[in-house]
DNA sequence: CCCCTTCATGGAAACGTTTCCATTATCCCC
DNA sequence: GGGGATAATGGAAACGTTTCCATGAAGGGG
């Protein structure tokens, strides 16, 4: 009974009909007589056959399926937009392999040469690094989408992005009009790819004639320890912040712990807002303010753009979603002295 | 300079050997001279050459890649979970096609038939329901191993679980022991494949000569706004419940939403206690007291299960990895009256 | 010096599809 | 009723691998 899987000949022999027939009515292109139909689907209902992807992909030239790189899936960001990239392969009946690269340049360039293997349709990846081959991935056998994050120097592969710059933007006017001046701004590290939020958050500052104090500017790698240490030092170092903008959770979580461990009263003492806004900023105390990216929407473009619209594609640059300030509990107006 | 792939057969010709010499060479089978191997990597390297996964997976009759399927990608849960996975599989050398079902054993069906078709060397799932045909897919070209979770009525199908049991029975005791009496649960929707979790409360409360009442036992679908309704429900019925045991992370989050609505101090007019030690439960304040599943784990071994130990398969009934109770600062000892 | 192993290599047959092309059978219209 | 579409079907050639088998060459022991 556990023999090997039907293939389309033994369907084919066991409904007295020829191969070509057979996969005629699989793949629905071509015609056949009701009849015949007929007879071939029962003959494969009694076989349990199912057509094998690999033959017809090879035939075809192309998996059906469609490779997805992340930093990390337990990541509340990347986990949405990878949600928004399965909704939209869905509805084109892909389906995704996804591989995260641990912010590793060098795996993630194992994990393209991968996919390219398996020759997906394409890869939509949120990029650590410059390493992999995206031009030849782009070139050889499918298409390369960025999603969330671009690499400098590559300006040829489309991209979807959130405004990450007018997010940041929005908080930083946020907080300047509640009165504070002195803003901690926590950052990514100085070697990440991209530092468009902390170009916003200067430039923002500037254009509102605030000076910006270098000391207030801190970065950290994105790990929990990293982002803590980077707060702690920030809030111990200058007792007159009164504010903290944290560009991603993972500082913003880090911001939360040290203001509690600091035994520093939120918003009182001290305003915090973040950027991302994730599940348990509405349950923290008080609720946190947030710039909220849409994820899964960038996810959901980021599979469009790649399978959907290839005459569009990298047109125009990089397709920019807007992004959305939450205000809760965090920020408060600006008080005079801190302690 | 945007011609197809090239082939082994371009290799072959360009390097001035037999393809099955190449084949060697990338398969690593067989034995080729060190001169011709140099000859024959240098040709793949002018040619760009990668081996396509789907000759070779045609040829071997299976795919190098495996098929999980989850409720969702973005609870944490699950997020951990194929985090677990994708960690095994890497190792090794398989590719994940992850898919999310979202409770529909319908969806459910239709990923697993896809999978088969892909012919997946194996498929873990964190399954919704009895539709798909898990026995065939066990059956006709890969295995399966449930993970999280189990069906009733497959007792054959391997499954990795979290001691789900274990877990409530320590929250249980923790709550009994602190002196609470009215314990109020929340618990999943009548229709849900397991009820291990409000077992072990009954039989926990009943082995520690506690009385069980019913109207303390409430249920919910696994969505916020019906795990908002059945929290908001018990406590605004009950005002004498002074602990609440969340059987999940949304139903403790709409238990610490509810409370802090209603204005009950926590701990000292209600304990919160939950399964599932999400990121936000160190966040919230006070800060959470949790069961942890091992979610990693769980994953990990159920790759593991999967593609390591096909003998073992199966034998001696679900491995039980065991959960942590992690005490913070939600619970308090019984006072006399709420209000 | 010859036979028997061992190594390096190439040819060719799968693997399970899709699709082009050829072959009938059927039908419609003048 | 005949001729040209049209529909229904089957044969066979790809698609890019792996691997069995055969072929030579080389080497070693008697």
């Amino acid at each position: 009974m556990t023999g090997r899987p039907a293939t389309i000949k033994d369907v084919a022999a066991s409904a007295g009909v020829g191969i070509a027939t057979v996969s005629r009515v699989f793949s629905g292109s071509g015609s056949v007589s009701a009849a015949t139909r007929e007879r071939v689907l029962a003959a494969a209902r009694d076989l349990d056959y199912r057509p094998s992807a690999l033959g017809r992909g090879l035939k075809l030239r192309r998996s059906g399926g469609i490779g997805l790189i992340v930093p990390d899936v337990t990541d509340p960001f990347c986990a949405e937009l990878i949600a928004g990239v399965l909704a939209c392969a869905r509805t084109l009946g892909e389906h995704v392999i996804v591989d995260a690269a641990h912010g590793d340049p060098s795996r993630e360039a194992e994990i393209v040469e991968r996919l390219v293997g398996q020759r997906v349709d394409g890869v939509i990846a949120l990029p650590a690094g410059a390493e992999a081959d995206w031009r030849g991935a782009a070139r050889v056998c499918s298409s390369v989408v960025f999603a969330g994050r671009v690499l400098p120097g590559l300006p040829e592969i489309p991209a979807v992005l959130a405004d990450d710059a007018g997010g940041v933007r929005s908080l930083t006017e946020y907080l300047t009009g509640l009165g504070h001046r002195r803003i901690g701004f926590l950052g990514a590290a100085p070697g990440s790819p991209s530092r468009v939020r902390e170009d916003a958050f200067r430039a923002t500052l500037a254009q509102l004639g605030v000076p910006v104090e270098e000391d207030l500017v801190v970065a950290a790698r994105p790990a929990s320890d990293a982002a803590y240490a980077a707060a702690a030092g920030l809030l111990q170092r200058r007792d007159d912040v009164t504010a903290v903008l944290a560009a991603g959770h993972l500082l913003g979580e880090a911001a939360v712990l040290v203001a509690r461990e600091l035994d520093l009263r939120v918003p009182a003492d001290v305003s915090i807002a973040m950027v991302d806004d994730v599940a348990w900023a509405e349950l923290c105390d008080p609720p946190l303010t947030a710039v909220a990216r849409p994820a899964r929407d960038i996810g959901y473009r980021a599979c469009e753009t790649l399978l959907r619209e290839p005459a569009r594609r990298g047109r125009g640059g990089p397709v920019l979603l807007p992004t959305e300030l939450v205000v809760r509990g965090s920020c408060g107006p600006l008080r005079t002295a801190r302690r």
